[in-house]
RNA sequence: CGGGGUGUGGCGCAGCUUGGUAGCGCAUCUGCUUUGGGAGCAGAGGGUCGCAGGUUCAAAUCCUGUCACCCCGACCA
């Protein structure tokens, strides 16, 4: 960019040092600090108090967030920060700031307005559908409210760098992003503006781009770790993307929108990302053969199951769902618009799960399929569909662009349905069902699909035992994007051997509003927020409350004495305000240490006493010194 | 997009069934008292009842339309 040397130097923030014995600290502290902490006074910060619960908020997070005076919402899934909210978002950000500077990645700043050129070439203006901010200019000129900048950091690269010495480069930015979510829900958990950290990676080998993840992957389990916020690793499928490997960092919590399997043994998966453990093929030689046998108004499972218990008993045991095979009819539309029938072949005691179907046909995209469909292919016999007229066994067709003979109608099954299971399916006629179908002898399919809902106790794929299900809130996301953007956008390098390459790719994302909001939900109790230090607004509250004079001079000489130390102040010099809306506030507020000046000071003593812990007695002259070692040990 | 709900001072709500001078709590302002767990007393300011139309002598209230917001679902690199 020709015009980079215009910018100036960025605000590089959090590395002034700080006092000594808070040097563990300068690393979380708020820009434009400088040696001396920040003093806060109740009596004139611009913050307001709520009693009860915003009538909008659903979510502990957003309740807190905003009775806390943190944020403000300024319309659907758009906030208004507060100063104490900025100083959380501000301590988080320097966090991110210092891990990725510590991978070498190098801060720039996107434009949030962009204009639609770059996002054509990708086809994404037009694939990002309604959540995209669209806007025009007095020209008329296309414009878009970026929800994420691929595009840009692409064609960013391209314009300086040609050479493979120049790679391995990681550029990152923090950003307002937007998208204009259908539904926006959870205060600043699913915003429509959001700030996000994205970074991007480029190599130009393979190789390159495994060694750029797995920094990214160690910085973030840094930076969850200094933020104090508990996450777990899963695997995630890098979807319409593209892209091979790919992991989703998230914060355990039942409001999380995101569910995810761990087992016992460690593995831990996005249920998207699940792989089936495919059992070993039985033996068949015995198996009898395939029979037909009529069982009437047997539409579902459960009817099924019924009759053949009724009228076909297995003489072992019951036949259940599991004896069945299901076959679902879905409808796919790929991104050229074609609609295409598919046919999941699977024990009929499970579902499809649309979310997996989706992530394993991605890009196309999956539905039910409806009546029209039904009525376009009258071999489907509702309720009653076999393998007989699917794939292999169904009619052929050519393939208009490959000219290779393939099923009229695709056939994938489970991973489970191998060779010399029996079971019982539709027989293509209505009120009749083939019992005894062995898979592999009596019917093949077109390939093996992950479509089925996993369930709590299914094996992990990696034999660590059985799965369980949980949720979380996805914090980042970090993904090996390949080279499909560097691809449409011409990004490439020449090479050792004067040879033009494609750049290959990473995509990096970590969402520091939601990182915030993610930390609200994790920490707090009945009486409000609960930070983690170093993030918390204020490493101290001083409380004054008494009569007289006295408390608010000796308050008011601990506080300043506290400044300079390093320490970061909130002090509640309100006059005329009780002592039990003065302690309320605090604990809604949430700093991890509480300081309170009142009635101990007659006998020379002080309160020092964290935020959901023991009082500690200090003495008044030893306030400062106290609380201020306090202080680095919850930063240490 | 489907389903449910709500719009009344800054915030949280009642009033609407059965039309008749718009009310409560919190917050805010003044004075006095109070000061270790969301104080007391006395006074004060602040609301075109989402918007538009209709019915009526009279509409927050009844009718029609419309807009907005919230929740569940669908959707969501």
């Amino acid at each position: 960019m020709a015009h980079a040397a215009d910018v100036g130097a960025p605000d590089r923030p959090g590395a002034a040092p700080r006092a000594d014995i808070l040097g563990a600290m300068s690393s979380a502290s708020v820009p434009g600090g400088t040696t001396k902490g920040d003093l806060l006074r109740l009596s004139s910060l611009f913050v307001r108090t709520l009693r009860e619960d915003p009538a909008d908020a659903e979510v502990v997070s957003h309740k807190l967030l905003v009775r806390a005076g943190y944020i403000r919402r300024a319309a659907p899934g758009i906030y208004t920060w507060l100063p104490l909210g900025l100083r959380v978002l501000r301590k988080i950000e320097a966090i991110v700031r210092e891990e990725m500077d510590a991978i070498g990645g190098q801060e720039v700043h996107f434009p949030a307005l962009l204009p639609r050129e770059p996002y054509e070439a990708t086809g994404r203006w037009e694939e990002y559908g309604p959540n995209l901010f669209r806007l025009k200019d007095r020209k008329e000129a296309d414009y878009l409210l970026a929800p994420t900048h691929e595009e840009m950091f692409t064609l960013l690269v391209k314009d300086l760098y040609s050479s493979y010495k120049d790679l391995p480069a990681i550029i990152y930015q923090i950003q307002t992003k937007y998208r204009d979510e259908a539904r926006p829900r959870a205060g600043l958990i699913r915003g429509r503006e959001f700030v996000m950290k994205d970074s991007y990676s480029f190599d130009h080998t393979d190789a390159g781009l495994d060694v750029s993840y797995g920094k990214h992957r160690d910085a973030y389990e840094r930076i969850f770790q200094r933020l104090g916020l508990e996450y777990v690793i899963v695997s995630a499928m890098s979807g319409a993307m593209g892209g091979s490997r790919s992991e989703e960092f998230l914060s355990p919590s039942p409001i999380g929108e995101d569910t995810y399997v761990r087992s016992a043994g460690g593995y831990a998966a996005n249920v998207e990302a699940v792989v089936t453990p495919v059992p070993d093929p039985v033996p068949y030689d015995d198996a009898p053969a395939a029979h037909v046998e009529d069982t009437p108004d047997t539409p579902t499972i459960d009817t099924l199951v019924e009759v053949a218990n009724a009228k076909f008993p297995r003489p072992d045991r019951a036949w259940t769902a599991a004896d069945t095979l299901k076959n679902v009819v879905l409808a796919l539309t790929h991104p050229d618009g074609r609609r295409e029938l598919l046919v999941v072949g699977l024990p009929g005691d499970r579902e499809v799960d649309l979310k997996r179907l989706e992530a394993a046909v991605a890009p196309a995209e999956a539905e039910p399929a409806t009546e029209a469909d039904f009525a376009a292919h009258p071999e489907l016999t509702k309720g009653y569909i076999g393998p007989g007229v699917l794939g292999p066994q169904g009619a052929q067709v050519t393939d208009p662009e490959t000219g290779e003979r393939r099923s009229a109608i695709r056939y994938l099954l489970d991973p489970r349905v191998v060779p010399g299971t029996r079971w019982i399916t539709g027989a293509d006629e209505p009120g009749r069902h083939v019992f005894d179908l062995v898979a592999g002898r009596d019917f093949t399919a077109d390939g093996t699909i992950e479509a089925a809902e996993v369930r709590a106790g299914d094996p992990a794929p990696d034999g660590s035992g059985p799965l369980e299900l949980a949720r979380g809130i996805e914090m980042g996301h970090i993904f090996q994007l390949g080279r499909k953007y560097a691809a449409a956008l011409g990004l490439t390098v020449l090479d050792e051997n004067g040879k033009q390459v494609v750049v290959t790719m990473g995509s990096y994302g970590i969402g520091v509003t939601r990182a915030l909001a993610a930390l609200a939900e994790a920490n707090n109790d009945e009486r409000g927020l609960a930070w983690p230090p170093h993030v918390a607004p204020a490493h101290v509250h001083v409380v004054a409350t008494g009569k007289g004079t006295e408390v608010f001079e000796a308050a008011e000489r601990i506080a300043q004495g506290l400044a300079e130390r390093g320490v970061e102040v909130i002090y509640d010099d309100r006059p005329k305000v009780s002592p039990g809306v003065k302690f309320a506030d605090a604990e809604l507020l949430g700093v991890p240490l509480l300081l309170v000046v009142g009635r101990g000071l007659a006998d020379g003593v002080v309160e020092v006493r964290p935020r959901a812990g023991e009082a500690e007695q200090v003495a008044v002259d030893d306030a400062v010194e106290v609380t201020a070692r306090r202080v680095a040990e919850l930063l240490a």
